[in-house]
DNA sequence: CTCCTATCCTGCGAGC
DNA sequence: TGCTCGCAGGATAGGA
């Protein structure tokens, strides 16, 4: 579901939701596990700690308490929202002192949510590249990690250790944008390229973000408001239509059991 | 190494 | 209408 501007709605839409500072009551799990086991004490940790900020780092959402980092990933379907008509695939409640209770809430059950001590060093996030967003994702940076990949663009692009955040609908899009092929080899990348792509990677996730996000089936932010920028799709979930530039036919194929939406004539 | 496949799980739309 | 099939916004272990 929920790719890099998604999940920023959600952290934004949480933090309007729970006051700066509230104080957590009670945590309850509605089973032993997500994807992965909940963390052991998870419930009895939490109580009593405060929620001070809740930050962001590629598709994780990340819960800073006075002693802890509580991270949450929303995997294809997971979502937050506020407590107030209880529905399947409630996972976790976290009530909040004075305040609301959050709900997570995830069908597929490929998200998780893992503990970590801010004492200790958190290395959950190592093996990821850099944000799309920040100054250390630029176009020598591509280049760099580009040279002797034969992986096509597309895998190379969803591939989180090389550029964090990306999922299937924004690589698509940012592709088109970029005019390059999704089966373009990464070593043939010339600086120019490495440019383009930077440039459309931030432009489509800037916009998207903006729009709220994408709703294909289901997202929603933790207000229960959906996303806008599927209208703005120029490619994914298109196959078939018209290109809006070359009035082509918008083409799908499997590509590492993902479907790529592109246009032949727009993308060399 | 590098790259692709299968897998975890539920829900839904297409096609018969 | 009801059934089966394939696919879905992610991540990763394992195999070729």
């Amino acid at each position: 579901m929920p790719e890099l501007p998604e999940v920023e709605n959600v952290r934004r839409s949480l933090k309007r939701i729970v006051p700066a500072g509230a104080r957590s009551r009670r945590l309850t799990l509605h089973r032993p596990d997500l994807r992965f086991p909940f963390p052991l004490g998870l419930s009895e940790k939490l109580v009593g700690e405060r929620l001070l900020d809740i930050h962001r780092r590629a598709k994780y959402l990340i819960f800073e308490t006075d002693r802890f980092w509580l991270l949450s990933h929303l995997g294809m379907t997971g979502s937050w929202r506020e407590l107030s008509t209880p529905a399947l695939h409630d996972h976790l409640e976290w009530e909040f002192e004075n305040g609301p209770t959050l709900v997570f809430n995830d069908p597929r059950r490929f998200g998780f949510v893992s503990l970590h001590d801010k004492s200790r060093k958190l290395d959950a996030f190592e093996a990821l590249g850099p944000e799309p967003l920040e100054e250390d994702f630029d176009a020598e940076y591509l280049l760099r990690i580009s040279r002797g990949k034969l992986q096509p663009l597309k895998s190379f692009l969803l591939d989180q250790k090389n550029v964090a955040g990306l999922g299937n609908i924004y690589v698509c899009e940012a592709l088109f944008l970029s005019g390059l092929s999704p089966f373009k080899k990464a070593r043939q990348l010339k600086l120019e390229n490495c440019r383009k792509i930077v440039k459309s990677v931030r432009k489509i996730l800037l916009s998207a973000i903006d729009a709220g996000g994408s709703t294909i089936r289901d997202y929603k932010n933790a207000e229960g408001k959906s996303g806008a920028f599927q209208n703005g799709f120029r490619v994914y979930g298109r196959d078939g239509e018209a290109c809006r530039k070359c009035r082509g036919p918008i083409r799908i194929r499997r590509q590492a059991g993902r479907s790529t939406f592109w246009c032949a004539t727009c993308q060399k």
